[in-house]
DNA sequence: CTAAGATTGTTGATGACTCAAGTATACCAG
DNA sequence: CTGGTATACTTGAGTCATCAACAATCTTAG
């Protein structure tokens, strides 16, 4: 109950104050940036909405709003998928890159200094192992894109 | 990094989890759940804003809504404070205590399911000493009300 | 081909928080 | 007592996410 509590709080600190970096120095949340990473490393840059939302761990109407920031942003663009006209996909654009890799080394100064730069190599394994264990999200949906 | 990511998701994951069943149940959500609690476990029942605030991790502002929600439910009172007219109290009230017994229970359950089940005493421990090095909020305002 | 059902995505209403600004009170120095 | 500053709290506006309802497309079975 207590690993529980310290769980529930220093989640809260750790990526309210990421966050609060992210936003002020790039206007992106963090779910904008795991997005926007997500793309970045998957094949033709490009990802369905639904893979998309499992990923990050958001509904399918939440990935739409963070999208269309996105798209506004001109990070991404849509594309429709020829095979299956339900499908659209997300893109990120070339300036949509240029932005993460931009976002990218604050971000993950900030992780290091507020996270990992409190542990141990061997701490870090034991938290993520641990941590590892639990739920990825109801179900078992993880057949995902690789 | 991984440690950090996987922090990410499996508190989404479980806060998620949990809230939807609290909030399903019980109309509460965590924070209501973990601020009652506090408040039950205060002397009197009862404790400032600022002090919810700090230990829920919320701004004033959102414990002032957070409150209006539990007072409108008749699960709270405002008390004036008589020493200094500033503060205002957040006290519990029977019926708060009540249900905060009643969502307990399965809200417990819940999180020995999801989380502690899933891991042995030890590793709970474990987990519990390694988080609690995570920043606190921000500045060291740890002075609470005991 | 048609009807039933599942999957993908969008939209409207709503909720929970945040920040910035404002009010009221307390404390401290002169 | 007066003014300045800090503290406690509230309010308005905006953001981010949710759910529920819906439209469009795909799939499968008669």
């Amino acid at each position: 109950m207590e690993a529980f509590a310290s769980l529930l709080r220093s989640h809260s600190a750790l990526t309210r104050a990421l966050n609060a970096q992210l936003v002020g120095d790039h206007g992106l949340t963090i779910n904008d940036y795991e997005v926007m990473l997500l793309l970045a490393r998957a094949p033709e840059r490009r990802l369905r909405r639904v893979d998309l939302a499992a990923s990050v761990l958001l509904t399918a109407s939440g990935i739409t709003r963070l999208l269309d920031g996105l798209e506004r942003a001109g990070y991404v663009n849509k594309a429709r998928c020829e095979t299956d006209a339900r499908v659209t996909y997300a893109v990120l654009t070339d300036e949509g890159l240029e932005k993460l890799r931009e976002a990218g080394e604050s971000h993950v100064a900030g992780v290091r200094e507020l996270f990992e730069s409190r542990f141990t190599d061997e701490e870090l394994q034991t938290l993520a192992s641990l941590l590892a264990r639990l739920p990825a999200e109801g179900d078992g949906a993880a057949c995902s894109v690789d």
